[in-house]
DNA sequence: TAACATAAGTTAGAAGTGCTAACATAGCAA
DNA sequence: TTGCTATGTTAGCACTTCTAACTTATGTTA
């Protein structure tokens, strides 16, 4: 009893789909064919929205970066700029993310980046770690950690992102399966930004 | 001119094709029939050597981590066992082999690894993630490094492993275009290896 | 050496995919 | 009401993975 012989709302409808299967299938080769069937419309449908597949896929990233910024901003504001528990609430936020979705986490970064870079994925994803790189920066400036605090703040966002991926793709697991990750990046954190340069030169740049 | 029927090193072939195909399309998606067009066979002759395209995907996989692991013991075993030198070692090679094959290596982590893990790329893996572990591990008790071993070898590891991830991702080049990843990872690395505790409580476990 | 089992190729085709072309209808605007 | 445009439809093409049935090459054994 289909009420209308349009839909209404396929643009989101499919994209949700989209998300919704790559997340139970655990994999980026999810079917076009299948979210359709899940939106309840014919295969040929999403072309009336999208180029093409990949297209749909470029806006699951971004919804998914967007997503991933929003929460790491609502867990960070709620403390005074600069305060370190705003880059633990970012790192936490980070790790829950991959956690949570790890397709889609994988997704968002195994796109092989497009040099021209102006798409919707491209955009959304500087935009979010830019947030999270100024979130650490300005902790550094702040804090006067030693050391270049730009470079302080990539290495923490590495390691948080080596963590979250190793953490996804079960290598701590078969490797190390005894490690608790988060008292991990914690004490690796510790040491990033409390480290004193023992009498050694080949430190400074 | 074919010269015989046979072909006699099929199933290689298909495994060096396969690893070609996804390093020139930058991507996993790559065709078995492609593979096939370029081994010089019909596109049912893999199923003699292969139960499925997944199992040529875990060969090729597995193939990547022995190569890695190989060229990691050649460039280490030069020093001597506990050299700093050879950590150093296997994490240039870590790192040059991401840069090297990036579609590759971003395979070897993002096969969602299945629970049982008694498939050749998952053991090959295992293998390789612990030879990476035991060197550092072993540097870290021969030079009594302050603090858990094996949990700095992890971190280690982890500033390593998503250093690579974001430098083929093109993370780096799209927020700090201007960062040295290699002396990123050294600065990174001497400080969680030579950082003294200040007068701080929440390291100790 | 002849016979035959098995290994390793072939062609034909089923089922499913992304995507296009041509057609149909819903909803809005003149 | 008339017609335009947006958004659906069905039919079908080219391609994919994989299977079934057939063919040829190779090596073993009588």
């Amino acid at each position: 009893m289909k009420v209308s012989y349009h839909h209404g709302e396929l643009r989101q409808a499919l994209i949700d789909a989209a998300r919704a299967l790559i997340n139970e299938r655990q994999s980026n080769d999810f079917s076009l064919s299948d979210a359709c069937r899940r939106a309840g419309v014919s295969t040929a449908a999403p072309y009336r929205h999208f180029a093409d597949k990949g297209q749909i896929i470029n806006e699951v990233v971004a919804q998914g970066f967007i997503d991933m910024a929003h929460r790491a901003r609502a867990e960070a504001e709620v403390f005074p700029p600069g305060a370190p528990e705003r880059i633990v609430a970012v790192g936490r936020v980070y790790l829950a993310f991959a956690i949570g979705e790890p397709a889609l986490f994988r997704m968002m970064f195994s796109q092989h980046a497009n040099p021209a870079g102006d798409d919707i994925a491209t955009t959304t994803g500087k935009a979010c770690f830019a947030y999270v790189l100024d979130e650490v920066i300005s902790y550094c400036t702040l804090h006067r950690v030693e050391g270049d605090a730009r470079m302080i703040a990539v290495q923490l966002w590495t390691l948080v992102h080596g963590a979250a991926s190793l953490t996804i793709d079960g290598d701590y697991a078969k490797v190390a399966p005894d490690i608790d990750v988060t008292r991990m990046i914690t004490s690796g954190a510790e040491r990033l930004l409390f480290a004193l340069p023992r009498d050694r030169d080949d430190l400074q740049a």
